[in-house]
DNA sequence: TAGATTGTTAATCGATTAACAATC
DNA sequence: TAGATTGTTAATCGATTAACAATC
């Protein structure tokens, strides 16, 4: 039997909701409707409920959703209910300032290390880390079982990064990179690229 | 007579064409094919020629495009042609991250302040930069004419600060807090947010 | 019960792609 | 010239929305 395909872009409109919801739970409320909702993250109330609806039916007529319900619930189906180990490879301002960002370990995504490659690097310390040689990325990798890095390194190294990363296990890439990586199909990327998108608004200024 | 509107999703695309033929021509490639060009960005080589034909027609037939004046009418048609002038606001690690990276200055961004209300920061210096009070911020939006702001303050601040700036002049936000913001029509927001990223592709995991 | 709001269907709207005449 | 590739049209595909019976 073959598993419902549940469109991508849906996948991606679920962590705002979760996140919205996390910041109405903040304010000591129970229920809210899809209207309600839908206002608070921008989108239709009618796209809200049927994004939801590729998963179960988690509301009541006539009172709409329990916010602790939906929580656990998109929790459970974005698997942020588990931690899960990452990496950083790069160990620039950028990196640096990652591994020092509290809401990873927070929503779940613990940093095992961050790595590079310069020898003046290696051995400091960044906030709880140490940089450490990026030749022991794929070790690393495999002892702790990370899935998950996160790609601070110039473009120029950033496809051998990932394909060096790939072959080690790794099947999930927050590139930082302004870069298109090719990666095989099971292999998801999403990217970071504040330049795009300031030319993106600046279209319309 | 009315201008023909070209659809947002198309905007978003052309900073990566930009992005992509400038690191093909620093290969020393003159020309290119819309098939070639789409498999280095990741799209069909159909829609990356729709894409284009919104603006004029760039391409020649029998060679294809040449890299450098479809360079230069991407950044006219993103105004990337000119320069920017940029706030961010919230000297955190983030913003103090933001005001190092050389890259906005390099691609017409120019950060010309850094705000944050802590008494401790201000003063300080990060880079190249002084961290100004936060109470100067319209001062300083309107006597350098700014239209783009760089968010990295806390959540409870982020909605406070941005229609504050609106009110100044602000009419484009790249936003780093969690956060749905509420804008009037004509103002835009970018969102970066790593951990909803993050949460995109463990679902796949 | 009466009012509110869900989950879902069908209609609409919009984006992507295939195909090809035009032409470099 | 012959081959390659564009710009564009029409067909297809997919996403959003309007509407409403079901029901809390």
């Amino acid at each position: 039997m073959q598993k419902k395909i549940i469109p991508d872009i849906v996948i991606g409109r679920l962590p705002k909701y979760l996140q919205t919801l996390q910041q109405i739970k903040e304010k000591n409320i129970y229920t809210i409707s899809s209207s309600d909702l839908g206002e608070e993250i921008g989108i239709s109330a009618a796209q809200l409920r049927k994004d939801l609806s590729y998963f179960g039916e988690f509301g009541k007529q006539g009172t709409g959703y329990n916010i602790n319900i939906l929580i656990n619930q998109l929790k459970i189906i974005l698997k942020a209910d588990r931690v899960w180990n990452v990496i950083i490879v790069g160990a620039g301002d950028l990196g640096s300032a990652l591994a020092r960002y509290q809401d990873f370990s927070k929503y779940g995504y613990n940093i095992v290390s961050i790595f590079d490659t310069s020898e003046e690097k290696i051995g400091k310390s960044i906030g709880n880390y140490t940089i450490e040689n990026a030749k022991n990325m794929a070790n690393k990798v495999k002892l702790f079982d990370v899935k998950i890095a996160m790609i601070t390194v110039p473009v120029s190294e950033a496809q051998n990064v990932v394909d060096l990363l790939i072959n080690a296990g790794v099947s999930a890439f927050l590139n930082y990179a302004p870069i298109f990586l090719h990666v095989p199909e099971y292999v998801k990327v999403e990217s970071i690229d504040p330049i795009s998108q300031l030319q993106h608004m600046t279209y319309y200024l």
